[in-house]
DNA sequence: GTGGGATGGGCAA
DNA sequence: TGCCCCTCCCACA
């Protein structure tokens, strides 16, 4: 379900919940005994968010790394704990709180060191603060392959999913088909603080919502469902802004979607 | 009731 | 490129 700004989200307000409590950490679909084992009764330190990927430090070189994937789950509340139901991947749980998480790709137990290697396959994620933009308009500068792959390449730039990719696209006027070489510094500066911004919203609204309310059929008020995004999941319907029907593809498995008109390309 | 798709990503080939 | 992982939800019957 998640982009970046769900994942932040998720680490902020288990963090407030759980940081520097002892907590209790088990398994009941028995897919996760060993790590549980290894975590239940410690104290954990922080919850941190790379991209979309979660770490929560344990100390002593123990890291729990949780990545969702596209059908991990959480859900959360008031301790006493319901009932377990379902494929119930893993339960971190103190006094007052419980977290559960199902279906996720990943949820491991890693030293540090290993977090380390993964945490530099990430590129610079727009939602952390010392986030720094210039290695990933470099790397798009001097890339053959096109921009709508690129900004899905957690490698590249942390934390961008199928929604933000559309529409960062849709709101910069660039085809997902061109290579990123063609893209000018300056707009990808420009793409850039858009990603920021619109992660930043989609966090404190969970919700993620694109379209400016100017475009909007109804214009006032909070957007509609259906007039939260100008091109993802809207095949077929009219562009908010010209009216033609918006198109999808496959790219690299994921459906793209885009303007064919107000994302024309290169002239 | 059910079947396919979905806001991912790793891996084999 | 395609397959697997393995869960929820919605459109369609």
């Amino acid at each position: 379900m998640p982009e970046g700004n769900e994942l932040h989200r998720f680490a902020e307000q288990q963090g407030e919940k759980f940081s520097g409590h002892q907590v209790k950490v088990d398994a009941p679909n028995g897919r996760f005994e060993e790590g549980a084992a290894l975590l239940t009764g410690r104290k954990l330190l922080a919850v941190d968010a790379f991209g979309k990927h979660l770490f929560y430090n344990f100390g002593r070189d123990r890291q729990l790394h949780v990545h969702l994937g596209l059908f991990g789950r959480f859900r959360d509340g008031a301790m006493p704990h319901p009932e377990p139901k379902g494929a119930l991947r893993l339960r971190i749980s103190d006094e007052q709180h419980w977290i559960e998480l199902r279906g996720p790709t990943a949820c491991e137990v890693l030293n540090d060191t290993k977090r380390d290697e993964l945490l530099a396959r990430i590129g610079p994620d727009p939602l952390r603060e010392d986030a720094k933009p210039a290695a990933v308009i470099a790397r798009i500068q001097r890339s053959k392959s096109s921009i709508g792959l690129l900004l899905m390449d957690q490698s590249v730039i942390g934390g961008i999913g199928n929604i933000y990719r559309a529409e960062l696209l849709f709101r910069a006027g660039l085809s997902p088909f061109q290579t990123g070489a063609s893209v000018e510094k300056k707009r990808l500066n420009k793409l850039w603080r858009d990603a920021k911004a619109l992660m930043l919203a989609g966090m404190k609204d969970r919700r993620i919502v694109t379209t400016d309310p100017k475009d909007r059929p109804h214009s006032t008020g909070r957007a509609r469902s259906g007039e939260a995004h100008y091109a993802y999941h809207r095949t077929g319907k009219p562009c908010f802004r010209c009216g033609t029907a918006i198109k999808s593809a496959p790219m690299a498995g994921r459906t793209l979607y885009w303007c064919p008109q107000c994302q024309a390309g290169l002239p």
